[in-house]
RNA sequence: GGUGGGUUGGCCGAGAGGCGAGGCAACGGACUGCAAAUCCGUCUACACGGGUUCAAAUCCCGUACCCACCUCCA
């Protein structure tokens, strides 16, 4: 089987056909870096890095890109209310992200270019629009350029909407647009606005309209034809339908496939910046591990709207905690030798990534490994160990992976201090084994309930009892 | 008004004409001094009303409710 996804333009699953054999080139919308990463917005990096993992394991050469929006009017605001510059507001918010991301095992991009960087691409292919007549500077003296959405007969074609079904935006300030749908690609410096936050234009100082930031940057990165463009899907329209107008106008083919993540909702609402429920990734690092929320993530799939809560990630970290306790009862995870990629497992993500059918499969190898085990069978419980990790390696979650340690910068503390734990419960154990050995049990579990109390969890294996950290996690 | 999506067992969450996804929880059994962990088993669901079909959770028609986008948004 051959990669299928599911391209939101056609709106049905066909399949990938790269523009060069053993190519793929990516594009997703990053953030716009003006406050703290929520859970949401780390969904579609979790979503778009599976996708970017399943292209690398299936051979191909992927080059992908994820910009950072770092000049928009909220971060101006935002930054202004905070006294201090536009650039050090969304500098301070890009290291944020970066933490989310690092948090959660998202492998950077390729490339990962920021707005304020591609200014001049901007420029040239707004001039480029206005030569070919697909966009206009304003008359009314503002500076800002327009696109021509008149002038585009194939507006609307990435939402099949129709120009004429579109509610015109209420706040559609006329300011010299030729119809109400036409959308800005430059906009001119208000006075109001810092001088930094500007550059200059044929059209006077100004700064880039959102949309033809991905345009450009997909164009520098990744040339004028594409295979894969990426966001959530609220991107769909304007900001998706805009690009493909945008560049298509300009002489450019753009993404061959888009792909559009759903929605995490709290509460039945979206997570948004404005509506400020967010669950910022901090917050929720505090109660679960990067990797037990990167579980939960994954295992819906990316189309699939998802309704957040404490409760179903919790009930996800203690299915991801038996996979873990397998690996650890083989010899740990780093000990095992990564095996074979079972078929069904490639066939599920090969149907439009379908990470749920994916971890039934990984669940089903972790039953039979853990059957074998108890048969006796080491070896062959290895074999499927190893299984285990390589499904969880393609879905960036080998626990073994250094990447969940580097991560954070307390790894080299929380590494001592679990030796001392260790060594401080052996000794407990020891006397703990003396007490079953004389068959005061009493005394026995005495001990454990002790070592229970402090949140470690005792489990007497045919090779000796071991401890762990037990479900201490959140009780909400 | 236009466009797109959803409603699945106690809960989470797949599937998309026949074949019991998977997970969590619960219960029973095996194992254990007792637990824990693990394995085996039980729990047979698809919003509602019609229709098509030998066969429908899946296709068609209708109804209800929910959500998203059309304005900054992953």
């Amino acid at each position: 089987m051959t990669l299928r996804l599911y391209d939101t333009a056609t709106r049905e699953v066909r399949d990938f056909v790269p523009l060069e054999e053993g190519r793929a080139g990516v594009y997703v919308c990053g953030l716009t870096v003006q406050s703290e990463p929520h859970v949401g917005h780390v969904r579609s990096g979790v979503n778009f890095d599976v996708l970017q993992r399943w292209l690398r394991h299936s051979g191909y050469e992927v080059t992908f890109i994820r910009n950072v929006t770092d000049i928009d009017d909220k971060i101006l605001a935002k930054a202004e209310a905070q006294g201090r510059p536009w650039y050090a507001h969304a500098a301070v918010m890009k290291r944020e992200l970066d933490r989310a991301y690092a948090a959660l095992n998202v492998a950077p991009p390729t490339y990962e270019p920021a707005a304020t960087g591609h200014v001049p691409e901007m420029v040239e292919l707004i001039e480029t629009l206005i030569e070919k007549g697909h966009a206009y500077a304003a008359e009314d003296g503002s500076g800002d350029v327009y696109f021509d959405v008149r002038s585009w007969p194939a507006y609307g074609e990435l939402t099949s909407q129709r120009i004429d079904d579109m509610e015109a935006a209420e706040d559609a300030d006329p300011r010299g647009k030729r119809d109400p749908r036409d959308f800005a690609l430059w906009k001119g410096r208000k006075p109001a606005e810092p001088a930094t936050a500007s550059w200059p234009s044929p059209w006077g100082r100004g700064r880039p309209g959102w949309h033809i930031e991905c345009s450009a940057m997909a164009g520098k990165y990744l040339g004028s034809a594409f295979d894969i463009h990426g966001g959530g899907v609220d991107l769909r329209f304007p900001h998706h339908e805009n690009e493909q107008a945008q560049s298509r106008a300009a002489g450019h083919p753009f993404a061959s496939y888009w792909l559009h993540n759903a929605w995490i909702t709290t509460a039945g609402e979206k997570m948004s910046k404005s509506l400020g429920n967010s669950l910022t990734i901090p917050s929720v690092l505090e109660r679960f591990r990067g990797i037990e929320l990167r579980f939960y993530l994954v295992a819906a799939h990316y189309r699939s709207h998802v309704e957040f809560s404490f409760e179903a990630l919790e009930e996800s970290a203690a299915g991801f905690g038996r996979i873990e306790g397998f690996l650890d009862r083989v010899g740990g995870a780093a000990e095992v030798e990564k095996g074979a990629l079972p078929q069904a497992f490639a066939d599920a993500m090969d149907d439009d990534l379908g990470t749920p059918a994916a971890v039934a499969v990984l669940y089903d190898a972790v039953r039979e490994g853990n059957r074998l085990l108890q048969a006796g069978d080491a070896a062959a419980a290895r074999e499927q160990a190893g299984a285990v990790r390589t499904m969880l390696d393609v879905l960036g979650l080998d626990p073994a992976d250094p990447a969940w340690s580097t991560g954070s910068r307390d790894a080299g503390r929380a590494d001592a201090l679990t030796t001392a734990v260790d060594v401080l419960v052996r000794g407990l154990l020891d006397q703990r084994a003396e007490a079953r050995a004389a068959k005061d049990f009493a005394a026995a579990d005495a001990i454990r309930d002790r070592i229970k109390a402090a949140g470690v969890e005792v489990e007497d294996t045919p090779d000796g009892p071991r401890w762990s950290l037990g479900n201490t996690g959140s009780t909400v």
